[in-house]
DNA sequence: CAATCTAGTTAGCATAGCTAACTAAATTCT
DNA sequence: AGAATTTAGTTAGCTATGCTAACTAGATTG
């Protein structure tokens, strides 16, 4: 460690802030898994799952970009979503682009994921004060903002 | 969509704090491997590091403890890590157990990758207000809670 | 209509997660 | 003391996810 600060302001610097959300990614995300894997779908699967069931039917390229992954990688999410008919590949018009379309049983799937995880976490969150939970929403909010900047 | 909700008071749903927190974790991530991947050593590897780093030497079911994954997990994780040079398993009384620490190499990894993160993120941060930014020191202490309940 | 660009896939590599099964050391129980 | 059990780690083998490089096929451009 080089840095000594007597941690002043442990809000101000960037630094912190920025290990801080690192780690708090890292477990949160370790933390989420454990129950995911009870819908017997991987993390990366159900990411994309949801883009396409809340933000509606696109191509490969375009749900690429919004999972922020490289095509290939993106190819083989959608390979397995589609073998567990969660998800369907359309002709399109452009012969070259494919549209992508969550199914229902995507979409069931998805919900249930989505009640399990928020059973942990509405558990860990109803110790939370209703300000400190207002500030959490607020920080939802901050942190989109950041991710999108970065 | 079960929920109709029209969101009244956007922080105070557990359902939408619990998927933005759950999508900014994975966006986060994406975003921090691409300069992590500069280091050349991959995500799991660098956050075990850190705890060595930080949190000085222990033994490795205590590391895996501390990264919430298996032993088998992380038996492979530090395997890569001693091959790199960047963490060394010592014999300790207890004939079963190892004792790791972060070497000199280590330590140095570390702390660069460190920087080009923060590099990224201070970008990031800087177009918010010292306000903001407080609010974003204050609610990853918060955050920390949260996961700690996880 | 030939050359080029674009979208997606296939192939092949590495990391990381898991369970099951094993080895070896320590502890507990006769 | 010696057998049985418990504990710590590793090895083996599976799946999922990341990547780049190289390919196919359709669209666009010169």
């Amino acid at each position: 460690m080089t840095v000594v600060k007597p941690k002043s302001f442990p809000g101000r610097d960037p630094t912190e802030i920025a290990d801080r959300l690192h780690s708090a990614a890292i477990h949160l995300l370790r933390r989420v898994r454990v129950r995911d894997r009870e819908s017997g779908i991987g993390p990366a699967q159900l990411s994309a799952l949801s883009v396409l069931v809340f933000g509606g039917p696109r191509s490969l390229g375009e749900l690429a970009d919004a999972e922020q992954v490289r095509p290939p990688t993106m190819s083989r999410i959608v390979t397995g979503l589609e073998r567990a008919g969660l998800v369907r590949r359309h002709a399109t018009e452009d012969g070259r682009r494919v549209r992508l379309e969550a199914s229902a049983k995507g979409r069931k799937i998805l919900e249930a994921g989505r009640q399990r995880r928020v059973e942990s976490l509405a558990k860990a969150l109803a110790s939370f004060t209703d300000k400190e939970q207002r500030q959490l929403g607020e920080l939802t909010d901050l942190l989109r903002e950041v991710i999108r900047k970065l």
